[in-house]
This record gives structure tokens, sequence and C-alpha cells, in this order.
DNA sequence: AACTGGGCTAAAA
DNA sequence: CTTTTAGCCCAGT
């Protein structure tokens, strides 16, 4: 697979549990400014089914605005909504409250995970 | 070598 | 609050 999409998933799992980051806070922290879009696209990959769903944490991811960004009503919008629920994370709609933006990354300690 | 469409974004309306 | 607009970047085709 792509080193980009290391580098996207490696990121992402360290978003604790129960907080949620944007694509592109992510884009940024995994040294590729500029490219949500990327993040999104990889996030695109991940199974969400059975064990793999805990190893990347994909539906912590939102969008900058706030919001679940898959459409609303579809499968996939369900069940992220319902992963963040199961983590307490407060859903109403597509928008997300209390856990906006709460993921404050420990710099050192990231740069270290990410290996640099 | 184009071309396209995304789980995007910031700013403006 | 919302929708639009105009940038954005690149993997896949």
């Amino acid at each position: 697979m792509n080193t980009n999409y290391h580098q996207i998933w490696q990121t992402v799992q360290l978003i604790p549990k129960g907080k949620v980051a944007s694509y592109g806070q992510i884009a940024d922290l995994a040294g590729l400014p500029n490219r949500a879009r990327l993040v999104g696209k990889a996030l695109g990959f991940v199974p969400d089914n059975g064990w793999n769903n805990k190893a990347v944490p994909w539906y912590r991811v939102i969008n900058s605005q706030g919001k679940i960004s898959l459409p609303i009503g579809s499968d996939a919008f369900e069940r992220q909504k319902s992963l963040l629920q199961d983590e307490q994370v407060v859903v109403i709609g597509a928008r997300i409250k209390l856990a906006e933006f709460q993921w404050q990354p420990d710099l050192a300690e990231l740069l270290f995970q990410l290996k640099f």
C-alpha cells in the first residue's frame, strides 16, 4: 500500500477513544498538509468490520464543520454515528457535540510515535 | 499525458 | 443557521 496511507492510518490511531479530529487536522499531523481529501480516501479503504475497526478508528475523523461527512442516512453514516455514540460522543443529526476538536495531541509524543 | 471525482476547506453570501 | 463558490491535491482510470 501507499506510504501516505500508512502515515494517515498511523496518525488516526493516535486519536483517543471518545475524541474526534478533522480530516485536515489528520493530514497536517501526518505531515501531509493540504491533503484532507487524501485522508478521506485513505479511510475509505479501512475495513469497518470486525477486528480492524478498532485498529484504525476511521469513525473518529469528521469534517472541519464538526459533522460526519458521509451521506446522512446511508449505512456508512449510521455505522459511524453509532460507533461514536458507543464511545459516549454525542451526535445530533450529523453534528458532533461536546467532542468537537477536543483532541489536542502532545506534539512530542506524536512525533515519537510517528518515528520521525 | 490528460481527465475526473472525492468521507475536504475556508470564506462569502 | 444553511448553501455556494472557488480553491485544493492526487489516486485511479
